[in-house]
DNA sequence: CATGGGATTGACT
DNA sequence: GTCAATCCCATGC
């Protein structure tokens, strides 16, 4: 017998509006949708103005501006010339942080997201999904998320987040944070305990 | 205006 | 394990 699939709620600017590592650590099994393309978030990283690791640190600049935007807002931007990373602004608008999105579990689109990837015609499941979204630039390159959207609305826009399934507990770990050569000392990534899909072991 | 550095990834030894 | 690709933007002259 079918079973009548409700949507979970969109995330509102309230959550956002959050310290940013609580952001950061409750987004673990939220889902991410672009355009028909969805996963759940199972790796996170906080950033905040007061740490120099983030890129709020250096204060209003033409790059930084979005990040001290409403809580909310989308925070796109390139990585190494090649990668778009994304991030959801977060805390008081004024207060530069935001948390960074690292990988998912791939969920709905999965096709589509294959062949973004470059690994289309696969059509079961296979071990090829867990490269789908296993880091920043992969799961923006699978859901198909632009330089373009940078500065859109989480609430509004293309681009959402919405809560994951009632009722299910996540078990969060918390480790440092990757690729940065700032504040390395600081425990701001946070995984799914187990899962299969993270950029590198939580 | 010239320069240099990444919140990465995939290909290769 | 090493390494290059490639571009936005911050900084300095």
């Amino acid at each position: 017998m079918a079973v009548l699939q409700t949507a979970t709620p969109v995330l509102v600017a309230e959550f956002y509006a959050r310290p940013v590592l609580e952001v950061a650590r409750e987004l673990i099994g939220c889902v991410v949708e672009h355009r028909g393309c969805s996963g759940t978030i199972v790796e996170t990283e906080a950033y905040h103005e007061s740490e120099p690791a983030c890129h709020a640190f250096i204060g209003v600049t033409p790059r930084t501006r979005t990040l001290f935007e409403e809580p909310g807002t989308v925070y796109v931007y390139r990585s190494y010339g090649i990668h778009t990373l994304l991030n959801a602004v977060c805390e008081p608008a004024g207060v530069g942080a935001a948390v960074l999105i690292r990988a998912l579990e791939p969920l709905e689109g999965v096709e589509t997201m294959r062949a973004r990837r470059g690994m289309a015609g696969r059509r079961r499941e296979s071990r090829h999904d867990r490269s789908l979204c296993s880091g920043p630039g992969k799961l923006t390159q699978a859901l198909g998320i632009e330089m373009s959207e940078n500065g859109t609305s989480l609430i509004d826009g293309s681009v959402s987040i919405r809560s994951g399934e009632p009722g299910t507990r996540w078990q969060v770990a918390a480790s440092a944070r990757i690729g940065i050569t700032k504040a390395v000392d600081l425990r701001w990534r946070f995984c799914a305990a187990g899962s299969r899909h993270l950029s590198r072991p939580g």
